[in-house]
DNA sequence: ATGAAAGCGCTAACAA
DNA sequence: TTGTTAGCGCTTTCAT
């Protein structure tokens, strides 16, 4: 014997079980005040007694929002991008917010495509890590829909949209400084594509380092595999004039680097000193331990959701919109590989 | 002069276009073959001109499940899981589907929660890294529904569930004879929770290498912080029957010790050898580059994925409910820090 | 403060 | 093979 499928309550149920209409019952789920606290009483407890909960799609078909937003980074396997993801889901969670996410892969036109499928779902907000160099008018044309959108790690071109971002220029300049204070004349500036924002403002903070000590800029961009990375080191290691240290522009470069410089025995930092940008876990377990540039995954995840939870309720309420724009502070982490401290503790 | 909202069209628009009724269009969404290939392009061609998108809040109401597919995993954070995500993510895409993610953070009530409120979403399947010790039959109760459910990493306890998991026992065996056969009588083995599956069956491995070398086993289990893990160095460094080698069971015991090994200024693996558990990005940086067993979270996600497209369609085609367990090869990598090469190359 | 009716976009069931 | 009807659960509008 088959039992019926057990369908989850309705409202319906719930007004026939508190003896009242449907739309109360709409009114009580929906925080309306307009209803009498005795028969607010009276309709919770029906509420509670069936484990009413409401169906979300009955409520988009209204056209209604979803109590989803969406994440779209570059690749969810990057340290940072993961850190990001468990506290913007963290922090939906506590607010009743389910996360959509997607990976981007640094295809803008995937990026587009995802966000538009999330905003086919009516989610009320979307965070974006964007990989679109140009404005995105698709992307625009989404938040004039009524989605809230808030960009971070990187702003949107062109766009009137909420940012959080670091002070990626500022950090590198003083990584820059400090090596310099080392006493390093050439200094080496490492990374792949100098088109990805923060990898610009970090290039822009190494110039302008070095411009103001009078030295002169070493540039070695577009350096993306480990290969690369070693090429560049034999040449380096052979030209009349040698770096002392190296600035790389990312985690990835700085790891790369380290384990070059173990392969060919270059003593770090006294043959080479190196600086990255972007904490690690083990950045103060490798050897020697990476003095760096970190920011903070969580800080930056936690402005962005803030910020977008203030438009999705300006949104709501029909509020005007004025995008804010946060840059958060970076801290230069000093450990040894830059030459400071030659046994580095934890 | 305000333009009209601008709705998104609808099956109905997409009939009065293609000069057919709303069901013959319903019916070519659903790739249902009862429709003549004449009026099939039509339609086609309708919903290409009118850039139709299926309202899926709609279809929802009508009972279907959505093209969502959800993830809970204990920690979004953890490189392992992370990577994990990004490979369902990538290939729900591809099939079509989006990505829910949650974290449980452990939390066994949580991950229960959050499985709730996705099923609640009605999503077709759900992708589960479990935190609960004793079987859980709400979450059975959420399968029963008609919700497709593999747990992977970790199988459900007690659950007539499909489970993707690694060779734990096999590979932390394996990890450990290796190290006997360096020549090492005293190994120990640290770790924290045992109770997680993956613990347990590493340290059955582990019992089991000794016992068949005729050497005594030596857990500490219950380690979980880096304090924790320098007091029990401390200790042991200090012990009648010092070890020569370490077994870490996962990770961040393995980190913690390299760390900690390298502040002592003990010699490794001359003073004390060291093999882990898990393989990271850095696992060839550290110094010495650690030896590990390597388990792969791309190939794990994608039997996961695989395993429940297969349920997906399964339930769909009201099929017969098959458990399938699958278990997954792991890799010993030898590097530097169990003995075995002692200047290791890339 | 409360309720009745209409309908959001779609599909299951039936009719033609 | 195709079309018509009804209604999923909810909220909006308009009564009361």
């Amino acid at each position: 014997m088959k039992q019926a499928p057990e369908r989850p309550p309705t409202i319906r149920e719930v007004a026939k079980l508190a003896r009242v209409g449907l739309m109360t019952v709409s009114r009580v789920i929906n925080n309306n005040p307009r209803v009498r606290p005795s028969t607010l009483k009276k309709v919770n407890a029906a509420i509670a007694a069936l484990g009413y909960q409401k169906n979300e799609a009955a409520r988009l078909l209204k056209g209604q929002r979803a109590s989803m937003i969406g994440l779209i980074v570059p690749d969810l396997s990057d340290s940072f991008f993961a850190v990001c993801a468990h506290t913007v889901q963290q922090i939906a969670r506590t607010h009743g917010y389910m996360t959509l996410v997607a990976a981007s892969e640094r295809d803008s036109e995937l990026e587009i495509q995802q966000a538009e499928l999330m905003a086919g779902r009516k989610l009320a907000g979307l965070l974006v890590v964007t990989s679109t160099k140009e404005g995105d008018e698709r992307l625009q044309r989404l938040q004039k829909t009524g989605l809230a959108i808030v960009a971070f790690d990187r702003p949107l071109a062109g766009a009137q949209t909420d940012a959080v971002v670091v002070e990626n220029r500022s950090g590198a300049e003083e990584a820059v400084r400090h090596l310099i204070g080392h006493g390093h004349k050439r200094i080496a500036c490492l990374g792949y594509d100098e088109s990805v924002y923060a990898v610009h403002e970090r290039v822009e903070g190494y110039k302008s380092a070095m411009h103001a000590s009078g030295l002169k800029p070493a540039l070695s961009l577009g350096i993306n595999s480990i290969e690369g990375t070693r090429k560049w080191l034999q040449a380096a290691l052979k030209s009349a004039d040698r770096p002392t240290a190296v600035f790389a522009l990312n985690h990835r470069t700085a790891t790369y680097l380290l384990r070059l410089l173990a392969e060919f025995g270059i003593a770090v930092p006294r043959e080479m000193a190196l600086v990255g940008f972007d904490d690690f876990d083990l950045a103060a377990v490798v050897s020697p331990a990476l003095t760096t540039v970190a920011q903070s995954p969580v800080e930056v995840a936690r402005r962005a959701m803030a910020l977008l939870f203030d438009r999705i309720s300006d949104h709501r309420r029909g509020a005007e919109f004025v995008p804010a724009k946060i840059v958060l502070p970076v801290t230069l982490i000093l450990r040894a590989s830059c030459g400071c401290t030659p046994h580095a503790p934890a």
